[in-house]
DNA sequence: CGCGCTTGGTTGCATTTTGCAACCCTCCTC
DNA sequence: GAGGAGGGTTGCAAAATGCAACCAAGCGCG
């Protein structure tokens, strides 16, 4: 097997996503904020019973979530006492690692089935595990993989190595 | 409105193993470590150089991974100051879970192109995107996607969609 | 209009959790 | 033994969290 120990010298100066992320996301309440977001609450009072959360705490947690992007903030036109905080895309795009981490859970926590359960509408049959994959959709365990500097990657395919899943807009 | 409200009443009452999840890998520097540990760090004094975190916290942090049983904590036989912290496949399946993250922050932060990178070992082409796939390997969008009790699962006739409310783009 | 009610917040503390230094203890090497 | 690594523990200041109580705009009604 390769060489798995990269620079990483020091955490900021190597170039990594990982404290971005957390930065918006490692917050004790955000995920759950999020999951409840998922699960189609909309409103402060709503996530303040659903979480049993400190009202300052979600406040706060709100804001910063939408100060990231994650969330949207608006004002109700007919109700303007409400306010509704909706997903944005970048928040959406969070549902992966979000369910990566509760199916992890569920995998080695104590034998919790999670309720509710995400199905595909087509077939109504739940999702499959969130895996890694090849560029060409192969699943790969963690011994097939390897820690590479992009610096000597293999130009074996160009443009193939950038798909993203959403790209419309 | 109020329909669509799951159980998810209180937190730990409804079955959902994310809060399980977060309580071993919620702080603010457990992903961290773990991707430390992945990237092949092994040693007390490594983790501390590399992420620059508190002795302290750096400690109580590798505990309660051990505890959680993410990491495994073994003295060195032949040198029995030094105690090697190595990931357990409890440990090693959260890959796909900090992946996601990583991703995802890549993706929406100031364009930081991580390094280093996973590569699939066959053929050295870097991973592609977690996401979240049907149960037959379909990538799946958000808006194939609809939450469902357990209870109501396995029939593949009746649909009883309800989806959660997507912003137009 | 005035009055109560709902929604979404803000205080003002007490309690935890972080973080920084400095110190400590065990084991190895010479 | 002396000295130094490795892997921790203090002790104390600074931040984040949590709990209650309070505030204030915006309805809706008489």
């Amino acid at each position: 097997m390769g060489k798995l120990r990269e620079p990483l010298n020091d955490i900021y100066g190597d170039n990594c996503a990982l404290p971005l992320a957390l930065e918006a996301m490692g917050e004790r309440w955000s995920f759950m904020i999020l999951r409840a977001a998922f699960n189609g609450v909309h409103h402060f009072e709503e996530f303040q019973q659903e979480l049993s959360i400190a009202r300052n705490i979600l406040s706060n947690r709100l804001s910063r979530l939408v100060d990231h992007g994650i969330m949207a903030r608006e004002v109700m036109a007919e109700d303007r006492r409400k306010v509704r905080y909706q997903l944005t895309q970048k928040g959406i795009e969070l549902l992966p690692a979000m369910i990566a981490l509760r199916q992890w859970g569920e995998k080695w926590g104590a034998g919790v089935p999670s309720t509710p359960v995400l199905v595909d509408t087509t077939d109504e049959q739940p999702i499959g595990p969130v895996t890694i994959t090849a560029h060409d959709g192969r699943t790969l365990t963690y011994g097939e993989l390897v820690w590479k500097h992009r610096s000597e990657l293999q130009p074996l395919g160009q443009a193939r190595v950038r798909m993203a899943p959403v790209a419309a807009e």
